[in-house]
DNA sequence: GACATATAACTAAGTCTATTAGTTTCTCGG
DNA sequence: CCGAGAAACTAATAGACTTAGTTATATGTC
């Protein structure tokens, strides 16, 4: 039933698209223009095809973007799965952040549609958690307990995303040097990280009666 | 030739909207329903208008859009300043990160319009600047060195913006206070400044070594 | 090798969005 | 009162997504 069944067939000029090879050509679309000039239309006429025969692999432009996204999803969880491949602690912090903004970089098309899920995509959300596994077991080295492990989760997140999204959107000028904004920023991450698992011992910290209001 | 020269005709209900109307009415479907139900039929049909005399308002769609990002950059950037009266180190770093935070869950849609700009747009990029002129003071008070208040910079930055981004994207689950993680990664933050600037002393960090790379 | 079936292409058509052109209507200043 | 100008309107176009219905192609069976 599933498209790939086809795969076998070796003539493909007029007729036997799969619906990887149109997936894989909106994404590259994607990345290449950006998501705003992935269009239907565009997306037809780089396959040279009509618009409507893309209904035949893809139910309309909402599936496609969450192909997109799961696509983007399953990527980085294996970039993310090989960067840590063999390392602990602070290098496998560094190297997980490496590989996330580098995938960012290459994928920026793509990478945009990783987050905009409901909590109803079960086939979506598994994806997300087997990369959101990849960080906490990293995390596991530092001996935090499972509420400091969310919070150190959480923020390395934000931290690589937002950087990730800020440099995309060229938000940063020019003097100083991008790479080492990145290094600086992990290397308090990790700093952090260390003096998390002092504060952990102390049942109640500063930050917590804080965040209380 | 500005509408607002009309603001003193107290007559108001079947001609003589102002732009400022016009922006505000997108601003909040913007916020409301998000960027993807802002539409001009839309929105001509909350200021019970035919969406063609909406560009006696605006020159289109992409205006409309660069009009909340301004929009947005100014609200903020009241926002900010406001959180940074009075406050120093630590205290100022908090106030201005809950305060961004805080803007960006008010106002999810036209938030979002904050980034995407090109270098050439002068009037835009002077809002954006002045968000982080703000920025830039507060963190002065840390005593480092140009570069490292500019890695500094984007590090926060960075951080409120991931978050604030993953925490309208509803990428946290519901565990653990997501108040509490933010608190959590604003310490880390902080207790990172205070650390760069021993760094600072040293002339040749580990850190400058890696980023050469 | 011919045929039945299924797949995927196509054309035609409808809706919705953004936008332009041209016209009418309203308000205000003289 | 009247003229100028702003701001509404109607009409119309182009492009995007989508549905329905039709044709062509390839696979697998007898």
């Amino acid at each position: 039933m599933r498209s790939s069944d086809f795969s076998k067939r070796g003539g493909r000029p007029k007729v036997g698209l799969t619906r990887e090879e149109v997936v894989a050509a909106a994404a590259e679309i994607a990345d290449r223009k950006g998501m705003a000039a992935l269009t239907l239309a565009a997306l037809a006429a780089r396959l040279k095809i009509k618009p409507p025969s893309l209904f035949n692999h893809v139910a309309g432009m909402a599936a496609l973007r969450r192909e997109l996204g799961m696509l983007a999803l399953r990527e980085l969880g294996d970039s993310l799965s090989n960067a840590a491949i063999g390392k602990s602690r602070d290098d496998a912090v560094r190297a997980l952040a490496d590989a996330y903004r580098s995938f960012a970089r290459r994928h920026p098309g793509i990478y945009a549609e990783t987050l905009a899920a409901g909590p109803e995509d079960r086939e979506r959300n598994a994806l997300s958690e087997r990369i959101l596994d990849v960080c906490f077991k990293i995390l596991a080295g530092y001996g935090l307990d499972r509420r400091e492990s969310l919070h150190a989760l959480r923020a390395m997140r934000s931290i690589v995303h937002g950087f990730s999204s800020l440099e995309a959107a060229r938000a940063f000028g020019i003097p100083v040097s991008i790479d080492e904004s990145f290094a600086w920023l992990i290397d308090v991450f990790v700093a952090g990280l260390k003096s998390a698992r002092k504060d952990a011992a102390r049942p109640q910290t500063p930050r917590e009666k804080r965040a209380k209001k």
